[in-house]
Parts: structure tokens; sequence; C-alpha cells
DNA sequence: CGCCTGGATGGCACGTTGTGCCAATAAGGC
DNA sequence: GCCTTATTGGCACAACGTGCCATCCAGGCG
């Protein structure tokens, strides 16, 4: 019943992904303001009435490749195992989907740059962390089987998820590299550290987790650049 | 030179209000979706194109009203007594900026309820919170004047910013009054104290913030709901 | 009084956005 | 090979948002 999509779909998310990479190159070459939708429609290869079956909004053309790493670090978070505290868990997968693997990633992390510089997709910008807000909030839910108040985990996941947007609006905004001081996996254990901090939430579901400053993912780093 | 706006300014602002007002009640009547913008126009007696010299999309029409509380809350915050612990000053101000003053307020509450409801406005909902953070970013800033890291006066703005957004939007989905357990000002205060529970900001500022579980605005409030 | 300058307004044309509808076509299961 | 289903393209159309110009109105000046 959970089996893989079915191809179709599969397909379809394929043809999602390219339009989104043709849209990526066009936006952060000329603007997304100067850029019409049949222009990257054409680029494609596809029909403009086409286009608008796969995006409703012009701008959300490059949604998948903003929320790919979003959707990563709630994967992997789901993915981590019980026992870790909630807090470690959620910083280690943030700073694990913040860091680059290939080259692939690399160049992702620059396109990315270039979009959230552009304020004409500050709105799929945010669509997107709203949506990765959303699907944070159910995998805590699951962690938190018995009556966790839902408010404390709709905190959770609203300061989890802020972390991660200022840590790359912070990036993009900077000349940093990818890696190193600055970088966005630097930022976003810091930012993930401050805001969670103080969240009830954790006691709960993880009485083991130590009140000292402990070892966490983002010590394997570089010294941060402050 | 910081003297009152001339004179053709506040007629600006006066007409912008009143367009505010006219596009507030077609949305929450029928649906941003189902409102043209020559609708609001006629509806407030100017033309299409003056319209879209007042708002540069259909939308923001309502900005004005979702802004207002936000501007007022970091009005009060500048003013607030600079003795005042930061954190406590912040939660202060939140929570009396979402007390409805007068029937106006309470009205203005149940418009808001109604544009947050509406998932066409998602867009301006967030501009709204957006300009308010960077407004909140230059307060802080100006309460801690040395060389405090730039990065925490963002993520104590990003905080406080999210927690009233959480606040208004649990309050807009639910059923809840306008005061009392479950309105703005409980959950705001709530949010508010959970979300800026760990911030490093505040020790730097104020000493003598207490660590203990202390006296603050919202315990004035009616027990909350949960 | 007439003149003139600057800002707000309205009307119009225009390119673009996004959608409903229908016919053509390709894909996938039997 | 057939049949069902989904995807695609073309077309028309309402709405969006902007550039341009003509008009109007207030207020300062000779």
């Amino acid at each position: 019943m959970t089996g893989r999509p079915t191809l179709t779909q599969r397909r379809r998310d394929a043809t999602r992904l390219e339009i989104a990479r043709t849209a990526a190159a066009l936006f952060a070459e000329q603007g997304a303001e100067a850029t019409t939708a049949e222009e990257i429609a054409a680029a494609a290869g596809i029909s403009l009435r086409t286009f608008y079956r796969y995006f409703s909004v012009k701008e959300d053309a490059v949604a998948p490749l903003l929320a790919a790493g979003g959707q990563r670090w709630v994967d992997l978070l789901a993915e981590s195992p019980a026992e870790l505290p909630l807090r470690e868990a959620l910083e280690r997968s943030a700073v694990e989907s913040l860091t680059p693997a290939d080259d692939g990633a690399v160049e992702a992390m620059h396109w990315t740059r270039s979009l959230l510089r552009d304020p004409r997709l500050d709105g799929t910008w945010q669509r997107v962390h709203s949506a990765s807000e959303e699907r944070l909030r159910s995998v805590l839910a699951d962690r938190c089987p018995e009556g966790a108040d839902p408010l404390e985990i709709r905190l959770a996941a609203a300061a989890a998820t802020a972390a991660i947007r200022v840590a790359l609006e912070q990036w993009a905004a900077s000349e940093a590299p990818v890696t190193g001081p600055g970088s966005p996996q630097d930022l976003g254990a810091r930012c993930m550290r401050e805001l969670t901090a103080g969240l009830r939430l954790w006691g709960r579901t993880a009485e083991a987790w130590p009140h000292g400053r402990s070892r966490t993912a983002a010590d394997q780093l570089p010294p941060s650049s402050r």
C-alpha cells in the first residue's frame, strides 16, 4: 500500500524536476521578473498550458529545488534512531542535510543562493518553509506519541524551521562558501541550538538530555566565524 | 526634521486605510479569490489605476490592517522603559498589543480572523511579518548598543515574530473568543515565553533576569486552556 | 486676476498571468 | 491488438499589473 509511487507519477515528478532546473537557470540568469512563463515552457520543451499544469504559479517552478533540502532534512529526522534525544536528532539531521554530499549538491547550493537573492521568489521560499514546517510537525508528533501539547509541537516545528530559514538567508546574503565558517551547516547548527534551547517539549520525550553543554553534531565543524 | 509627515502624505495614508477597510470587507464576505481589483476600486470610489498606485498587489490591500497590530507591538516595545529586562518588555508589549483596547479593536480582530483563514492572503500575511521582523531587529539593536552579535539579534527577532504569528494563526483557526483562554494574548504570552526562553541575547543585556519562573505580564490573564 | 508648477487622478492600451474547455495523442493494463 | 485513462496542446478569455499621457486641482507669484 505504501509502496513506491506509480510509474506515471514518477514520470510526472521527473518532468517536474526538469522544468524546475530549466526555470532555475533562467531565473538565476535574468531574474524571475524578466522571465516569462512561456520562455520557461519553451526552454523545457513543453507548451505554456502544460507548464501551468505542473505549477500553478510561475515562481513556484523552482519550488522543487528549494524544497529538496528541507525534504531531506525531515526524512533524515524521521529515520534517525528513536533513542537519540529529539533535540540532538533535530540538529544532526539539519546539519547533515545542509552539508553538500557531492558536486551536484554544491552546485544546487549555488543555485539556491541566487534564487534566494531574487525578491520575486520570496513568496515561493516562504511557501516551501510553510510546507516543511507542516511535515516536521507530523514527524515530531510521531516521536511524542502520548498526549503532548499540540501547541508545543507546533512551536518546536516553527522554531526549527525558522532556524533553517534564517541560516540559509544569512548565508545567501553573504559571500561565505558552502563549507567552513559562515556556511549553511555552520549557521544552521548555531541557529538551531539557540532557537530550540528553551523549548519545553524536549524534557518530556527524552529525560536523558543533559543540562550542561553537550557534544552535538556541529562540534565536528570548524569554529564559527564570529 | 523628524516632525509629523507632510499633509499630502497624511491624506495618502487616510485614503490607503479607507481602501484597506473596503477591501477587507469584500475579502471577508466573498473571499479574496472571488474579489476583483476593479470591484475594490469601485467600492472605494477610485479608479482601478489609482488602486494600483496604492497597492502593487491586489491582496496587499489589506496589509495596513494586518500590519497595524505588529506596528503597535514594536512601537510599544520601543517606548518601554530601558530598565525593564528585554525579554519581559517583549512579552508585555506583545500581550498589550494583542489585547483589544476598544470595540473597534475587537471588530478588527474579527476581520483579522476571516482574513487569516483565506489561503489567498497567505503571501500578504507573511510579508507583513517579514516587515515586522525587520522593524523589530532595529529596535532590538538599539537596546543592545555595544557589539552584540547581529545573528543573535536576528534570531531573537525571528523567534519573537514567530511567536506572534503562531499565536494569531492558532487563534484564527480556532473558535476561541478575543479574550480569555485561547485568546491571542493568552496564546501570545505562552508562545513568546517558550520561544524566547533559550536565547542567549537576554543575559547580555539584562543580567538581572531571574533564572527561576518569574511573574510576567501574562500571569494576569485567566489560566490557559490546555 | 491670470499664470504656472507639482502632485494626484483617470483613461487607455498593452503584455503577461492563470484557467476552462475540447480535441488529439500517448501510455499502461488486459 | 484493444480499451481505458492520463497527459498534452491550442484556443479563448477574464483578470492582473504597468507605462504613458491628458486632465484636474491646490497653492505660490507677479
